[in-house]
DNA sequence: TTTAACATTGACGTTTACGTAAAGTTCAAT
DNA sequence: ATTGAACTTTACGTAAACGTCAATGTTAAA
C-alpha cells in the first residue's frame, strides 16, 4: 500500500492529479484510521489504464466509461453481452488507429526521403 | 479557393476553430479583396495534418512545431539536416505508439475472450 | 512527546481550445 | 441600390484538467 506521494512519483503524475481523479471518480483507494488515502496494487493497475488513456487522447470522461465498465459486476448475462459488444467496438476503433498511424508513418518517411535526396543533391 | 464556411464544413469544424487556428499561427490563409478568407489547397492539406495531430492528442502547440518545421524553408543544409532529424526522431515515436496500440489491442482482446468463456459457461 | 514531513479538504487561479454574442463590413442576388 | 446572408474583429464566457495556496489534521522519527 502506497502513499499518495509514492504513489505519484512512481507514475510520475502530480498529488493532485490523483485526488482530482478520485474526486470524477476514476479512482477511490482506501484510506488509513487517520484517513489518509492507501493505494493498492489495484488502484495502481487502474491508474495505468487511466494514463495510458489519456496518452492516447481519450478524455477522462471517456476513460471512466471503459474502466468502470471493465471494473463493475460483470455477472449479469446482459451485462456481459453489453461489455463484450463495446469491448469489440474499442478493438475495431484501435485496429483503424493503427491503420492511421502506419500511413501517417508511412507518409512522414517518404517526406524525409524527399528531404535526404536534397541533402544529397547539394553537397554534389 | 474556399470560404471559410465552405471549409468549416468539408472538415467538420466551426468557423471559430479556423480563426482559432490562425490567431495561433498554424493557418494564415490568403484575403480577399474585402478582407475575407480564401483557403487554399495547400491550407486544406495543412488542417488536415492539424486535425489529425489533434486526433492524437497532441497540443496546438505541439502541432504547430511540426507543421512549421516541415513548412519553412528547407533549403539551407544545416535546416534540412535538423529536419530530417526532428523527421527520424517522430518517425520513432510513432513506431513506440504503434506497439503499444497493439499491445493494448491484444490485451483487450485477452479480456474479452474471458468474457466470452464466462458467457458460455453461464448458457450451459 | 514534540516536531518536521506529509496528509486532508476547500477554494480560487490558470491554461487550452474553443463557444458565443455584439457591432460593424462585404458579397451576391435581386 | 438594396437587402439578407455570410463575413469581419473584439471580447467576454466556458469546460476540462489540473496548479496553487491556506488552514488544519496525521504520521513517523528522534
Amino acid at each position: 500500500m502506497k502513499t499518495i506521494q509514492e504513489t505519484a512519483e512512481t507514475f510520475e503524475v502530480s498529488t493532485r492529479t490523483l485526488r482530482y481523479y478520485e474526486e470524477i471518480g476514476l479512482l477511490e483507494p482506501d484510506r488509513s484510521s487517520g484517513n489518509q488515502r492507501k493505494y493498492s496494487k489495484a488502484d495502481e493497475t487502474r491508474l495505468k489504464l487511466i494514463l495510458r488513456g489519456k496518452k492516447y487522447g481519450f478524455s477522462l470522461d471517456e476513460i471512466r466509461e471503459m474502466v468502470l465498465l471493465f471494473d463493475e459486476d460483470r455477472s449479469g448475462k446482459k451485462q456481459l453481452e453489453r461489455t463484450i459488444e463495446y469491448g469489440e467496438a474499442r478493438v475495431r476503433e484501435i485496429e483503424a488507429s493503427i491503420k492511421e498511424f502506419q500511413a501517417l508513418k508511412q507518409e512522414m518517411e517518404d517526406l524525409l526521403e524527399g528531404f535526404k535526396q536534397k541533402l544529397k543533391e547539394e553537397k554534389e
